[in-house]
DNA sequence: GTCTATACAGGGATAGAC
DNA sequence: GTCTATCCCTGTATAGAC
């Protein structure tokens, strides 16, 4: 396995993989230190080097697991939206902008930007943080895998990619041609449609905002969604039988 | 000025920027060492030293002038494929083709991707490579601010943008704006259509080879540049009065 | 017996001295 | 143009604490 063996207590690793997720995501893999990152986690550098062999493996860990979660969290959308959508334009730009804050989080979750963290001081016990589940890092560090991907092993990579942007090409396709079928969409190949979607709903913000290094503004988001969803639904919408006006 | 002055050869400087393009494109800021940047241009570290301040001030100072390059590159494009266009489809179609080769140039040209260069050895003289003019190594250059970002002063971002993204986005619409004049192209908003067309026909690339970091195949640069300016036309291209069939 | 804390070896980086 | 001072980082080793 990636990992050195089962040593220690399982919430330590849990404390370790999301301190890395964390730090990977604020400063990038290079500059990211082990000594950080155990201090982020609240535990002895030995004991991460006791968890993962080295940087590299707790790198391309966490890089995987928070590359699932991700996909996780849009499949969520998408059911939540998509699945039993009644007013289509509706549901599909509540996705793209939920999708959008979700990878883009740099705008109102992480204050990232804002380098001096000062003495980070006394929060001893992180540990119980894990209630809440979801880090809200994804994007960043998705971020952080983008910007090494020359460095990345291939097989580590073509995993990384299923797991992740693939999942979700999948995912969606599978999404539109079920709304093709409803009727819905104007779809022969429900894969290119879902391309495109991302394409107009998604890759502008996300360009715009460097895949969410910088903020990018909530209204801006929004405005990029309902045009994306505007100009998507008039190549693949349904031909409305009387525009009411 | 961003440089400490105005010495030694101009010639010696050349050098440098083409290696520090290179080395930055090839390596990204983080790992890029000023001795390999030195050796690169055939020249000594402290002449190096000597034409630019530190490190960070030589990468601004290469990726502005590389992002300048690449507008103008494009620029030539445009001019080259659509000034004077009578089909239209095609026009658009060649210069998708072409503006994704001059961005992700790690197809063709570069050999990145094999880690392994072996023992580099021998070819001592490359300053004399400098003929061709063109670096090729602008989109390697541009995933490395890419990269980056986060480290980047607010100014000499906003520079870099304004040289690179934001004039290219601003050409790319003057230019759909005289194609809607000349009746060739349905587009209240010229930006947008210019936005959009950047989407359909460069981004869905751009995002599978990871901005040119993994080498993408031709054949798959055209086909995604057909199918793009395909949905760009059912957006913005002007009813045919009768399909010829 | 695992975790903490600290200190240390080895390598490499920047930047400057000669 | 070489040589070196200084710092930082990874990964390991050496202590002691629960």
């Amino acid at each position: 396995m990636a990992t050195t063996g089962g040593a220690g207590r399982p919430e330590k690793r849990r404390a370790i993989t999301r301190a890395a997720t964390t730090v990977f995501g604020r400063e990038g893999y290079v500059r990211a230190g082990m000594d950080a990152i155990a201090a982020e986690a609240g535990v002895s550098k030995r004991t991460v080097y006791n968890h993962f062999a080295d940087k590299e493996t707790l790198f391309l860990s966490v890089a995987l697991q928070s590359s699932a979660e991700l996909t996780g969290r849009i499949r969520a959308l998408t059911a939540e939206h998509l699945d039993r959508v009644t007013d289509l334009r509706q549901g599909l730009t509540d996705f793209a902008v939920e999708r959008a804050r979700a990878v883009l989080s740099a705008g109102e979750t992480g204050e990232r930007g804002a380098k001096a963290h000062g003495d980070h001081g006394d929060h001893e016990d992180y540990e119980d943080h894990g209630d809440h589940e979801d880090y809200e890092d994804h994007g960043a560090l998705d971020r952080a895998i983008r910007a090494e991907v020359a460095n990345i092993p291939a097989d580590v990579l073509e995993a990384w990619q299923e797991a992740g942007p693939i999942a979700r090409r999948r995912e969606l396709a599978r999404c539109f041609e079920a709304l093709a079928d409803r009727g819905l969409l104007v779809a022969e190949d429900a894969a290119l449609a879902a391309e495109r979607f991302t394409l107009l709903t998604f890759h502008g913000i996300a360009e715009r905002s460097f895949w969410g290094a910088l903020p990018v503004a909530d209204a801006e988001v929004r405005r990029i969604a309902a045009v994306g969803v505007d100009a998507f639904l008039r190549i693949h919408g349904t031909p409305r039988p009387a525009s009411g006006g």
